[in-house]
DNA sequence: GAGCACTGC
């Protein structure tokens, strides 16, 4: 049995006064601590309060005095069992409540679609994402006395480059403080960020040290619930079956207590639900009923809210998940964790511009969380569906998602930020030279950059600007000239959703593809989805019971209003006219229509013209290069039909192929039409 | 004829 680390220690932060959290007996230390040291790095378990009780410590010792306020970015899903954009308004409401102000006044938080904050507003909790936003207005952040950069160790893109951002800031502001929280493991990574100079030429001095005249490391211990951790004596050739034995041998053999099995994806829940429910038919009548639920993010909501009910008394529950209840989704009740040991990763090919989606094995960061989800309440047990030897292997943490993605929107961002060189911007960890210079190409082909890598004006600080990766941003920019601004800030809200429009249980796929039948368009799967959105509005008079029916994503659907809503305002600031009026008259002719369609496909080419495919006789489509073989995603329209040139919004590798999703025909000759270089070059 | 882990503006 190997030790646990700290992060299997758990306690019930909920249901406590915030006097009793262990955090309240480091409440003089922790003041001091931030006085004298402008940066802090809080070492914190799930649970210990530093989310909710440091901002509450700091507001009362008077950082907010001279009218500047506490800023906290969150991931707080911790706390609650939703997930974290619903998670940081909750937190928020909690720090309202104790603080005793009606959320908005002192207490406030600020997600994409909602800003409750007002002039009296002391303590802000935002996501770091829109922090990043408002240093776009604001670039000294000087609104602000303290930031408090919660759970840093997850290591998202926006967290690095806050991270990047704040260090660079606190040379300009030295009254700033800066609180960095993080799990055990990575805190060494943030106190050597902090720490060194830009050009990283100190680190060597460094070693050893646990503080300098700059950043300080605190812990901040929580009572500690025992966890046993049982590993396979040789390795499992299918650990979806053996996952599933497990779940019967702790059913049959351990008292109560929930469980929890962590594996890769949709596929294999749905297999390993099946499996668990065949098996409990042949339960003798001494064990009590099982309960196997999935959890994964492309379920609606109600099918999500199921996992978090108790079940009936006298049966045990068994949650299926993804890696997003390894972070993103407590589940209380779980006594029992099962750990496939592995997750699906994405990472970016600056080469051939393709995502990958694999089956890697996970971190020992991520397995000590997966194993810590078994004891909140009491102590528990997790099964590592793999052998000790094999845990030891593991690398410490798996690489930051800044150096595995594609980062054109990020570098957009880091522009119009006013950081020129952004090579030389002072990463926490350095993305790769070639997936900067891809980013900067592919910026630069869309008219972005400038020949000297200047961003534009307007052109390349509306796209960043604009909530939508570059290449929709440019579409969006061009709808004007095409006439079709309505339709695309439509089809740029319904791509955003990510493949999330339909929705069906399993065993429903064919009346799920008859449903998307109906909506079909000729000119492929952007039209459709304007087909979905438009019928949506009108005739499904925006109701859940339409979205039913029709084996769409409700909750999906009524995001897209929103972040249509949200595109249409931005274009507004910018002074541009979009008529509405065209778009929904339904009446328009045959001939209109083919226009329109042909003006909505040239304008989805002016911005992804380097997504442009062409199919071979086989059926199969090759990229410009030529090199790779593509294949029509299953959920495309084009997944059986014939075209010849078309143009897609994503391109990712799963397993042995490569497929390209929402696809649209258009013709070759737009391709020199609107790219000329791109395509002289190539 | 076969399938997208998870966030976020």
């Amino acid at each position: 049995m190997a030790d646990l680390d700290l992060d299997s220690s758990f306690i019930p932060a909920l249901h406590k006064p915030s006097a009793l959290l262990p955090i309240a007996k480091h409440r003089e230390s922790l003041l001091y601590l931030v006085e004298t040291y402008p940066v802090t790095i809080v070492i914190g378990q799930t649970g210990s309060g530093k989310s909710t009780q440091i901002p509450q410590f700091l507001e009362k010792a008077g950082w907010c005095s001279d009218g500047k306020i506490i800023g906290v970015t969150q991931s707080l899903a911790d706390v609650t069992c939703q997930p974290r954009r619903v998670a940081a308004t909750t937190v928020a409401l909690r720090v309202a409540d104790e603080v005793g102000c009606e959320i908005g006044k002192e207490v406030g938080y600020s997600i994409r679609f909602e800003d409750v904050t007002s002039s009296s507003t002391k303590v802000k909790f935002l996501t770091d994402a829109l922090l990043i936003r408002e240093a776009l207005a604001d670039p000294l952040l000087s609104r602000y006395s303290v930031i408090m950069v919660d759970e840093a160790h997850e290591r998202s893109i926006s967290t690095d480059i806050l991270l990047g951002l704040l260090k660079k800031i606190r040379k300009k502001r030295p009254e700033l403080r800066i609180i960095v929280s993080s799990a055990t493991i990575q805190a060494e990574e943030f106190f050597d960020f902090f720490t060194r100079g830009s050009g990283q030429e100190t680190q060597k001095e460094q070693e050893g040290r646990r503080s300098s005249d700059i950043v300080t490391i605190v812990s901040l211990e929580g009572r500690t619930y025992p966890i046993d951790i049982l590993y396979l004596e040789s390795p499992t050739e299918d650990y979806v079956d053996k996952a599933v034995s497990t779940v019967f041998d702790i059913h049959t053999q351990e008292g109560e207590g929930d469980i929890l099995v962590f594996l890769t994806g949709r596929e294999e829940i749905d297999n390993a639900i099946r499996a668990v429910a065949d098996r409990a038919l042949q339960l003798d009548g001494r064990h009590g009923p099982l309960q196997p639920l999935p959890l994964y993010a492309g379920l609606s909501t109600e099918q999500q809210m199921y996992v978090f009910d108790k079940p009936p008394e006298g049966t045990r529950k068994v949650v299926f998940s993804t890696n997003i209840a390894e972070a993103s989704v407590t589940i209380d009740g779980i006594v029992h964790v099962i750990d496939c040991g592995f997750v699906k990763l994405r990472a970016y090919n600056p080469k051939t511009g393709i995502e990958t989606l694999t089956t890697t094995p996970i971190s020992k960061a991520s397995a000590s969380q997966r194993a810590g989800r078994a004891g909140r309440t009491k102590a528990g047990k997790c099964y590592r569906l793999y052998t000790e030897d094999a845990y030891q292997k593991l690398p410490e943490t798996n690489p930051p998602e800044i150096q595995r993605s594609n980062l054109a929107s990020t570098v957009l961002q880091l522009k119009a930020l006013g950081i020129d060189n952004v090579v030389r911007f002072d990463f926490l960890s350095a993305p790769p030279a070639e997936l900067m210079s891809k980013a900067l190409e592919l910026l630069y082909s869309l008219g972005a950059l400038d020949e000297y890598a200047k961003l534009t004006h307007p052109l390349g600080s509306r796209m960043a600007e604009l909530a939508v990766e570059p290449m929709m941003a440019k579409t969006l920019l061009s709808a004007p000239q095409f006439n079709c601004l309505s339709e695309m800030l439509t089809i740029a809200a319904m791509t955003s959703l990510g493949g999330n429009v339909w929705f069906y249980h399993d065993g429903e796929r064919n009346r799920m593809e008859s449903s998307r039948r109906k909506f079909a368009a000729e000119e492929g799967d952007h039209l459709t989805l304007l087909n979905v959105y438009q019928t949506f509005i009108t005739k499904g008079k925006k109701e859940a019971r339409f979205c039913h029916e029709h084996h769409l994503n409700y909750k999906s659907m009524t995001r897209a209003m929103s972040i249509r809503a949200q595109l249409k305002r931005y274009l507004e600031r910018f002074n541009i006219k979009i008529d509405e009026t065209l778009s929904s008259n339904q009446a328009s002719s045959a001939v209109d229509n083919s226009r329109k369609a042909e003006n909505i496909r040239r304008c989805l080419t002016s911005g992804y013209f380097a997504h442009a495919a062409r199919m071979q006789p086989d059926g199969t489509y090759r990229n410009v290069e030529g090199g790779t073989v593509l294949h029509a995603h299953p959920n495309s329209l084009m997944f059986n039909r014939k075209a010849d040139w078309v143009i897609f919004h994503e391109v990712m590798e799963t397993g042995e192929k490569t497929y390209i999703r929402d696809i649209t025909k258009i013709e070759k000759n737009w391709l020199v039409e609107y790219a000329p270089e791109f395509y002289k070059l190539s």
